[in-house]
RNA sequence: UGGGCCAUGGUGUAAUGGUAACACAGCAGAUUUUGGUUCUGUUAUUCAGGGUUCGAGUCCUUGUGGCCCAACCA
């Protein structure tokens, strides 16, 4: 028992809930608003899920809301497949949006502003080519020179906007941008972009629109008319905070403010929608969804929880440091929640057969074995013994290293819940190779009323030949062999060429035959699995979402 | 070489001028019919120099290092 007693230390605060409590402290908002802004062009990854656990847990935790907004200011990239996919993310995920909104629901606005702007002569129509308008616009170090566009009239300006949104001209033939200061040291305000042509087809507005806001444009404005008080983004986007500002001062409107942090970074991972996608479309994966996916998608096919997604959040941090988080500790969050929650099932990836010489030949046995140990409530199940088993290939060696705890010739081990067996005798075919085990049992050391007095140091878990169903089992690895893959010249080469073992034919418990998709269990000594949506007639389909801690594989690696 | 952001154990995150802490990882041990779980112990941290102060991770200053910014992407 514990009796230090600690100050009743004050719960410590992210540098945005400091924002937010000073900002509520001083009476600036009533309540708070958030919004989790992904453009519809991937699946969310597990850096997504830091913003959405980010923004949406700063609104439950000051009583605010958040919207989900599809950042949707770019036709050509968009689809309506990411903006299910994400949709479903969140709620997996365990938010629900206080409004589902798209920034094209603005565009109408959007225009009104940018004709506005034009009016107010802080923005002009500009014919000039990409590669002019970058060569004009200088370097870091050397101040950009303006062009005859730059001194067009208002009026003038507003007749060729009107006609850029008519469809008069092609894609890429002018653009509209603000007119800031060309001297800046801030790049993003070398008058920027605002609008450009495109002739496309927008998953919202179909084809009623021929140009499209840029990012810089619709962004703060999007949030200003939803009254978001705490825009929360990246780093990257610190440069353009200005330029933000600078939109929402000209207009007037409601001062959302920007805030960044830094975006996760997962060894062995990369976090690039841009790579993620790569990966899917050369085939380096199935797909969004692959358990080896750092997708949400991928990640809850894989057998993670929200919860433990939810804690992996929280457990991170929040601050404006790059960072790369060890997967380890992801991996500690979901074993810890499934340790707990998880049934436990007996299965065979490798199977060795066992003979019971001295147990009689067509009878069985019920053993009763618990569903979990750390969950009494989960109750317990019967288990077949009869003369023939399967352990696993790995509970065995001819040569054992010194505490190895498990079988070996002349060695004796218990039988998870049923019997201690003794090995008498290895059974190998022409190469020499064990193929199978025959060994005496000890009825009197059965489970719960052992009285043999036989001491064994190790348990390993088995199944009834006679009884034992096949499954397929999917073994997945990292990715990537390097910490840092994005680090790399090239991502892809370090690809993990071992990042998925298929065992077509594993053994499994019968009533593993019942569970449904997405169920999840620890096999024993193994590891926490789950029920793949690949299963079905064919036959069940698990895939290894972690395995167990393993210090006896640890200690062998010395 | 313009501007911006950042710098605390191996990895993250705290400490808001007053004993540098928590988690993960590592190591050692106890318990264990999962080499799991649980429990105990333990290794290891303020980028560098200067300044202010009774006292600096924190404030000032000068460096150093890392990251970001010159897409009709977000």
């Amino acid at each position: 028992m514990k009796t230090e007693n600690t100050a009743p230390a004050g719960e410590s605060l992210n540098f945005i809930e400091e924002i937010i409590e000073a900002d509520l402290a001083a009476g600036k908002y009533q309540s708070v608003l958030t919004r989790f802004p992904p453009e519809p062009n991937g699946y969310l990854h597990i850096g997504h899920s830091k913003s959405i656990c980010l923004n949406f847990g700063l609104a439950q935790k000051y009583g605010g809301k958040t919207n989900l907004r599809f950042d949707d200011t770019n036709p050509v990239t968009e689809d309506t497949e990411y903006v299910d996919s994400i949709l479903e993310d969140v709620r997996w995920l365990g938010f629900e949006p206080a409004n589902i909104f798209f920034a094209s629901d603005y565009f109408d606005q959007l225009y009104d502003w940018a004709e506005e702007l034009i009016m107010k002569g802080r923005a002009y129509v500009d014919f000039s080519t990409p590669e002019e308008v970058a060569a004009q616009k200088g370097t870091p170090t050397t101040p950009g020179t303006p062009n005859k566009y730059r001194e067009t009239s208002p009026e003038e300006n507003l007749d060729i906007f009107r006609r850029m949104r008519a469809g008069e001209f092609p894609d890429g033939h002018c653009t509209l941008r603000a007119k800031i200061d060309l001297a800046s040291p801030n790049m993003h305000m070398r008058d920027p972009y605002l609008y450009r042509i495109k002739h496309a087809h927008h998953h919202r507005t179909g084809d009623k629109w021929c140009i499209y806001p840029m990012y810089d444009w619709a962004h703060g404005q999007s949030d200003s008319i939803e009254n978001i008080t705490h825009s929360i983004c990246t780093l990257e986007f610190i440069p353009h905070r200005e330029l933000y500002e600078w939109c929402i001062d000209s207009l007037g409107i409601f001062p959302s403010r920007q805030y960044e942090f830094a975006r996760l970074n997962l060894t062995y991972t990369v976090m690039s929608k841009r790579k993620l996608k790569q990966l899917v479309e050369e085939g380096h994966v199935r797909a969004w969804d692959d358990p080896r996916m750092p997708t949400i998608a991928g990640m809850r096919r894989r057998g993670f929880t929200p919860e433990s997604m939810r804690d992996f959040a929280t457990r991170i941090g929040i601050a404006k440091r790059e960072n790369l988080i060890e997967l380890s500790l992801l991996e500690f969050c979901i074993r810890e929640d499934l340790n707990k929650r998880a049934l436990r099932r007996f299965a065979v990836l490798n199977p060795m057969k066992v003979v019971i010489t001295n147990f009689p030949e067509g009878q069985t046995e019920w053993m009763e074995t618990e569903n979990n140990p750390e969950d009494p409530e989960a109750g317990k199940r019967p288990l077949p013994f009869s003369r023939e088993l399967w352990i696993e290939q790995d509970d065995f060696m001819e040569n054992p290293p010194p505490k190895y705890f498990r079988l070996s010739p002349g060695g004796m081990v218990r039988l998870k819940s049923a019997f201690i067996i003794r090995c008498d005798e290895t059974v190998k075919d022409a190469g020499g190779n064990v193929t199978a085990l025959r060994c005496t049992y000890f009825p009197e050391s059965r489970s719960g009323q052992d009285t043999s007095g036989l001491k064994v140091q190790g348990v390993i878990h088995w199944l009834s030949a006679e009884h034992a169903k096949t499954a397929e089992v999917r073994l997945y690895d990292r990715l990537f062999r390097v910490e840092d893959p994005a680090a790399e010249e090239d991502f892809k080469s370090a690809i993990n060429p071992d990042s998925l073992e298929v065992i077509s034919k594993a053994f499994v418990e019968p009533a593993l035959m019942e569970a449904g998709t997405g169920d999840r269990f620890q096999f024993t000594r193994l590891g926490y699995f789950c029920v793949d949506p690949d299963s079905g007639s064919t036959g069940m389909v698990f895939n290894r979402t972690v395995t167990l801690k393993d210090t006896w594989a640890k200690e062998q690696k010395k």
